[in-house]
Parts: structure tokens; sequence; C-alpha cells
DNA sequence: CTTAGTGCTTGCAAAACGCAAGTACTAAGA
DNA sequence: TCTTAGTACTTGCGTTTTGCAAGCACTAAG
């Protein structure tokens, strides 16, 4: 078990996501349809292998994913979230929101603009899909 | 200007805030009342006084912290949430219930179980609060 | 039995962190 | 005026984490 600062729940909840990778990843499966380490590697933000490999196992660790082998492929491994992972969906859009509202060069798209006028209605959205996804 | 590594909301708010302790700091001043440098220093978590200095400093380039000098003690200096700080508030609330949902050693005190039983409730009572502060 | 795909691990330099100590400015008391 | 206390940092230095390039291991297909 790892050690945690205090029994605050803020701060016990950084120490597990507090850094600039692990919501990124959660973002990529949640919002993206993002399984895969090479689909990990392949965002934006071009994390390196080694921090991808330790950021996963710790989301694994922290019951936040899930690594299963892929059934179409016995050599690639599939992740997904756990009912855990799935409820750091509303951080997800707060987070999401914030950043398009006060990033000039963070334009909103299409989910980005549904969260401006329904920030709600997109939660409770991801929230059926995400959980019927879970069902598999 | 700092370098952002894309332009996708969730990633430009994580270079600012995506670390282990400006959340805390966020914390202290919106949820707890803390407004000193020496405050900061006294919470359970025990921050650095170097890397307190600097994400003070961080915080207050990005507009999210100001600093003041103190009306009643000219050697002291007074921080305070920006509208963009205020508006932190349902990130912080909503970390702050989903870590006390999944930390056993996190007891809801009196805030969190007003969260657990009307979230929206509060959130409205604290925004009411801070920016009722803000306009001193 | 070689080649491609996938998912890591390793080595090493650079950056960030954490602790202890020291500095600078203001205020108040002797 | 000299000292002491309060407040807010800054500096030095050793440790940890990160970032980049390269290499390794396993599976599947030709």
């Amino acid at each position: 078990m790892e050690k945690t600062r205090s029994d605050c729940p803020i701060s016990c909840s950084l120490d597990v996501f507090g850094d600039k990778w692990s919501l990124l990843i959660i973002r990529d499966v949640m919002l993206r349809g993002k399984v895969s380490y090479g689909q990990f590697l392949e965002s934006e933000e071009k994390i390196a292998t080694n921090i991808l490999a330790n950021r996963l196992s710790v989301l694994e660790a922290e019951n936040i994913l899930i690594k299963r082998v892929s059934p179409a492929n016995r050599s690639k491994f599939i992740y997904s979230l756990t009912p855990k992972g799935i409820d750091l969906l509303p951080i997800v859009i707060e987070i999401m929101d914030w950043g398009a509202k006060y990033n000039a060069n963070c334009p909103r798209r299409e989910l980005g603009q549904k969260i401006k006028k329904d920030k709600a209605a997109v939660i409770k959205e991801y929230y059926q899909k995400l959980r019927g996804d879970a069902e598999q």
C-alpha cells in the first residue's frame, strides 16, 4: 500500500491522479474510445512509453482501469474503466469545461459546446454509455 | 508564456494545476478560509516552503490567485481567489466527492455529508460565499 | 524461421521535489 | 536604537521523477 499525505479526500484523490498524465489516459478511454497501449501513445501530448506503462499499472492497481487480453488478438491488451473509473466522469467534464472557458487557444468542439449548453445532460449521456460498455 | 502540450482543454488545465499541490492550496483558500503563506504551511500535508512559493507564483501568474498586502499588517500578504479561481469550485467539489466515496480512510465530515446529500446546493452556496468575499 | 505488431523495460541525462538552513523586510518592546 | 519576533521567502544539496532513445519479449502470420 502506498502512503497518503492526509485523510483529506482531495489530497487522497490527488495522491492517485494528481499528475499531468493520468487524467489524459482516463480522457482517452472515457471520451475517445481508446483501449490499447498503442492508441494511448498516439495522442497529441506524446506521453513517453515508460511513463505510460507506469501510469497504466498505477491506474490498474488503484482499480480505475482493468487490463484484459483482447479476444480478437491474444498479443494485445484491452484497457477499460471500472465503476470507480467511470465515476471520474464529472471531474473530467468539469476540468474540460474550465479549460475551454479560460483558454482562448482551446476551441470548444462538439463535446465542448454540448457541455457549455447542458453539462448535466452530457454527464448523464456518457454515464449511460460507459456503464453500458462496462456490461460487456 | 509557457508551452502547452496540446489544444485539448483537459490537457491545458492539467498544464496549470496538474500536480499534487496546486489544488490543495486552492482547497485551503476556497474551503478553509486560509489566506497567507504561513497558514498554507500549517496544512497537514506539509508542503515544502520552496514548492509553496513556486506554486503561489504560478497560480498568481495564471490569474487564479491575487496577492495583496494585508491592510492590518504591512509585512503580511493576503492571497484570494480571482473569478477564474472561484470557477475551480465544481472541480474541487467533484474531486472531494470521488475521494470520499472511494477511500475508506477519508471520513466524510460535515461538508462531505452535505456534498453527498445535495452537491448542487453546496456548489451554489460556496459560489455565493466566494463571490461575496471577492467583492471586498 | 523470418517479419511485423504490440507492449513493455532499461539506461541515462535533465528537471522537479523535499528538507534544512539562511536571508530580508516589518513591527513592536526595552 | 538595539533586540526580538513574525512573515515570507531563497538557496544548497541530495533524492526522486520525468523524458527520450534504444532494446527486449511475446504472439501471429507468411
